[in-house]
DNA sequence: AACCCTTCATAGCTTAGGGCTATTGCAGAC
DNA sequence: GTCTGCAATAGCCCTAAGCTATGAAGGGTT
């Protein structure tokens, strides 16, 4: 695969032939005329004449028989114009193949989200994306955001809805705001407070709270506890659940209080009540991918995002999106 | 195919991309270090810089990443560097491959011969012809001696074991002497002369001949009279045939005697007897070709004829390939 | 035969650009 | 801070690709 430093045989293989030499060799082979091909290439005969020589030597292996009058193809000649021509398209097309890729029009994107959180947003996304770069692949999924943050630094997704901002990751990492959802209080229905339609943060205060474990979700904690700064206390947090049905079932059975975003109403749930901040609270939903893998068509994508969510939740992302 | 010259998209398709810059932009890539792989490439590391500067701004797409520091790849460059691998290897193959062919060690060599004159040279020079080049296709066409004019008049066959020197013939041919036959007198059995174990030239000045059609054998009637000349006379052909085995069958009919190799004894024959010339007269066995056409293996197969030949009945092909 | 035309090869000059050296400028490492 | 490693830039040189002019050799025409 790599130089074949020590092979004489690579030595042979002249290092000094260029493309040029096989546009020239082509258009002589399909006029056999080696003015009329200098014209074509807008050129004049005698360099033309030169280069072709040129290239015979080079190869060392005649291509061509001039006779005085006519100029015919040799055997060499007739197998060379093959492999020449399979070589400038292949040149052509990688090309392009190369042009299309760096305007987004073809391409991967593995994009990594939540099961667990579904939101609508990704699956409209991906639609309008689908509609516009009908030839970029779109690779889904489905992690907890400690494995979207693993993937990302072992680069193998390019975008992943991880939720919530972690100030402490690896700093390669680039971030876009693309959603504000309100915050809800998680309590279980039997709880003193759940008679209450609208719970203030203050109520909280000497609550027990039921976490998300950082192993799964890192930025959790650190989310929980700026949410209820404000309110001037920090949660004290006596369990910890991996996955969202989990901490359900840990609200439920009384191990504490949460805060959540409001979509999580849409797991399946028992022995739990929501209940709307007041005044509402309103927590950020992120993206992250890495900064030097920005290809066109993820940057792309993330601009059909922020169009999106821009449609539905204006002014926020300018502030957003700025690190 | 050709030149896509009206196409405003072939233009893009940068004209002067070299091969040079495929064969900097893998050895950056592998060593993902401009110095490294200027130094491989026996080159100073501001030329490398600018020439993959020049790809680069050639096609429009960034391939590397240069923070001071580190080089990495675009996705594109990724793309790019497994096309650019291809096309040095296309680049690499395609010339060995004609090296090959002009080496002749390889290529196709289309071989047309008569079956009714089956003798063992032919089945001979292939298998040493073989044994030498075992990556040359030899093709085998049975044919008259014209249709071996024709095809090689049409290119469609490489050499043709013709027989009789033709002198009218495509003046594009090439000749060979590869064997000297005995020439035999062919006559009824019942026929007087057949009673003489060897026959004068003399004997048959008054007789008449059957003799193969110029259609299928063009150059039987200059032979029968050249080799009837040294006696004197003119051989009257009452009877053309237009195949071996009809000739055979003519003779023993009684329509006529003629000269013929001693080879046509292997035909199957009855009523046919065959006797020696006194003195003995030889008749030239030839081989034809193309002059334009002279691909190394068709060469390097004439040589081992030649060499074959000369094994058994040296002496006579230098004068024989002078044309 | 004389002539012209076509076409490839050669000679010699011009110049673009590929290569070189020297240097700068930046980012990590110590 | 200083040192080191490495890519980019500046500016010069010289190879070689391109040009014009000319030669030479067939082929066709008169």
């Amino acid at each position: 695969m790599k130089g074949c430093l020590g092979d004489a045989n690579a030595y042979t293989t002249s290092d000094d032939m260029e493309l040029r030499h096989l546009r020239y060799f082509v258009a002589v082979a399909d006029t056999l005329n080696f003015t009329k091909a200098a014209e074509t290439l807008h050129l004049a005969q005698p360099s033309l004449t030169r280069q072709i020589q040129n290239l015979e030597e080079e190869i060392g292996v005649r291509l061509l028989n001039r006779s005085k009058k006519h100029v015919a193809l040799t055997e060499e000649g007739r197998a060379f114009l093959i492999d020449a021509r399979r070589m400038l398209v292949l040149v052509a097309e990688s090309i392009q193949a190369v042009q299309r890729l760096s305007r987004g029009e073809t391409g991967q994107l593995n994009i990594a989200y939540s099961s667990n959180f579904s939101f609508d947003l990704l699956p409209q996304t991906l639609g309008a994306f689908r509609q516009s770069h009908p030839h970029v692949a779109l690779n889904l999924f489905d992690m907890t955001p400690a494995e979207q943050f693993r993937a990302l630094e072992a680069h193998k997704i390019d975008l992943g809805f991880v939720g919530l901002r972690v100030s402490a990751a690896n700093r390669h990492l680039q971030w876009a705001c693309i959603a504000r959802h309100k915050t809800v209080v998680v309590l279980p229905t039997k709880h003193p407070l759940a008679r209450k339609s609208r719970i203030r943060l203050d109520d909280l205060k000497s609550m027990f709270f039921v976490g998300m474990s950082e192993k799964n979700h890192p930025g959790f904690r650190e989310w929980l506890s700026q949410t209820c700064q404000p309110a001037g206390f920090t949660p004290r947090i006596l369990q910890d659940a991996d996955l969202e049905p989990a901490l359900m079932t840990f609200v439920a059975e009384g191990l504490g209080v949460t805060l959540a975003r409001e979509q999580i109403r849409n797991l399946p749930h028992s022995g739990v009540a929501f209940r709307p901040l007041t005044p509402p609270v309103h927590s950020d939903y992120w993206i992250a991918w890495n900064r030097d893998n920005e290809t066109t068509a993820l940057r792309q994508y993330i601009e059909v995002i922020k169009s999106l969510t821009g449609a539905f939740s204006n002014g926020f992302e300018k502030a957003a999106t700025s690190v």
